[in-house]
DNA sequence: CTGACACACTAATATATGTTTCGCATTGAT
DNA sequence: ATCAATGCGAAACATATATTAGTGTGTCAG
């Protein structure tokens, strides 16, 4: 398997090839975790960093009315905040959606890796930084972006976070999420999930089935939530010209 | 006046008498910017910090139609993440809201600030996380909150952050917005801002008038949009124990 | 093979919020 | 004093999405 952790920290630039064998080192302690379990609840206090090499992970909040809301996806290669530990106690929680494998970083060997490794620690920062502007992102999206338009961008991000990683075909990827998953990270309800992906489906943007997301013309789905990757911070893969091609026939 | 952005860094914990100076000597030079004015556009390539001693400004972001949407609100005390200039450029704005005065802090400044002061880049980092939760809040309030919780909701954050840095009277503050601006950071229509202050203020909760908040009754506010305060990780400011029982009321 | 279960799908209805439109008050410039 | 600009208040209407209530389908344990 390739590393993930590896090509994702890569994408901040500046890592040679000492710095890929002490992140090789450091996640080849893995754990396999079953799908919908914690990892960490909101009040815990946090003295781990948990690093997902496969499978996906969210940070999540339950409400009064006992509903779900997701606030943040994790991707293979992602991890969280190191920084937690300076904090009382967590302020969400962390749970796989998937079976999962998972490194777990003890504190201390996080701010080792960092003090020591400058160009480790530039990277991780500079993911850290992302994963804010993924936040805002989302944010706005929930905010001003009409449910189709909401779930159009959120397939878009996948596809370049995928793709950072080697986990997405030239236009498909594994999407293993319920309906009532995705309607918790897009804030709708599952019932509504269900019309929106028919809707999408039905302007011939995208095929989902059997846990698997196939988009058909990359550059209209683009074009019809308006999808800018500047927050990905990314040198862009994205054929632009023909992006903005079908940014004029909307 | 107060310095703000020693009470604000304060509420970290860990800062001695030595470290007040230093934020002092920073926070002298400061400047005034009219409302409504870039202080630095979405695209620009990141070269300074801003610290916000007085007034508001907001991370806003504009969409394809047109329409603006606020992502996070700096309140006096706040500054942008001195992280930024790791990104090649930035992926939002920002802009005061009223008359401010800022302060520009050099990237250069900053770091050495961070190496110099382990204390004081604790609680700059501390100051990040808290950043982070109430992004996420935000996240959570759009997504599942409905509109007059949602407000409520604001109003309560803004009364502990206000409150932290010595700007809010025991029930009351100063809250220089127009609808909206209000309709920008919730996510609504300057329309329906209004039929939702007209809903609160008519159940009691609030009253908004020459720009000033005041609030009726805390605990009932509180109550109302079911606020919990762990995410603004502070040493809880608010009688437990009132709020349950108004809890209990609804 | 069977029941239990989770998930996908659909329809009918309800509602929160958006849209359009208008009037009024305040403020500041001329 | 007059006028435009801005913000607040409100009504009528439109619509995106939620709610409620169900049907069908595949999977898995027994």
């Amino acid at each position: 398997m390739v590393n993930v952790f590896i090509r994702k920290l890569d994408a901040a630039g500046g890592l040679n090839e000492t710095d890929h064998e002490t992140l090789r080192r450091l996640s080849s302690h893995d754990r396999l975790v079953p799908a919908r379990q914690d990892l960490i609840r909101e009040g815990d206090r946090t003295e781990t960093v948990y690093l997902v090499l496969s499978g996906f992970a969210c940070c999540y909040k339950i409400l009064p009315r006992g509903r779900r809301c997701i606030s943040g996806l994790m991707v293979p290669g992602d991890f969280c905040d190191p920084r937690a530990s300076i904090l009382d106690e967590m302020d969400h929680s962390i749970a796989t959606m998937t079976d999962c494998t998972v490194v777990e970083i003890p504190r201390q060997t996080m701010w080792r890796l960092i003090e020591d490794h400058p160009r480790i620690a530039h990277a991780v920062c500079w993911s850290m930084l992302v994963d804010g502007a993924v936040t805002r992102e989302w944010l706005i999206g929930i905010a001003r972006r009409l449910a189709p338009e909401r779930m159009a961008h959120l397939f878009c991000e996948l596809l370049l976070r995928l793709r950072a990683v080697g986990l997405a075909a030239s236009n498909e990827y594994a999407l293993p999420f319920t309906q009532s998953d995705l309607a918790d990270m897009l804030g709708l309800t599952p019932i509504h999930v269900n019309r929106v992906l028919r809707d999408l489906r039905s302007r011939g943007l995208i095929v989902l089935s059997r846990r698997r997301l196939r988009i058909l013309d990359e550059a209209r789905l683009i074009a019809f939530c308006s999808f800018n990757p500047n927050y990905l911070h990314r040198i862009p893969v994205i054929d632009r010209i023909s992006t903005e091609k079908a940014m004029n026939d909307y």
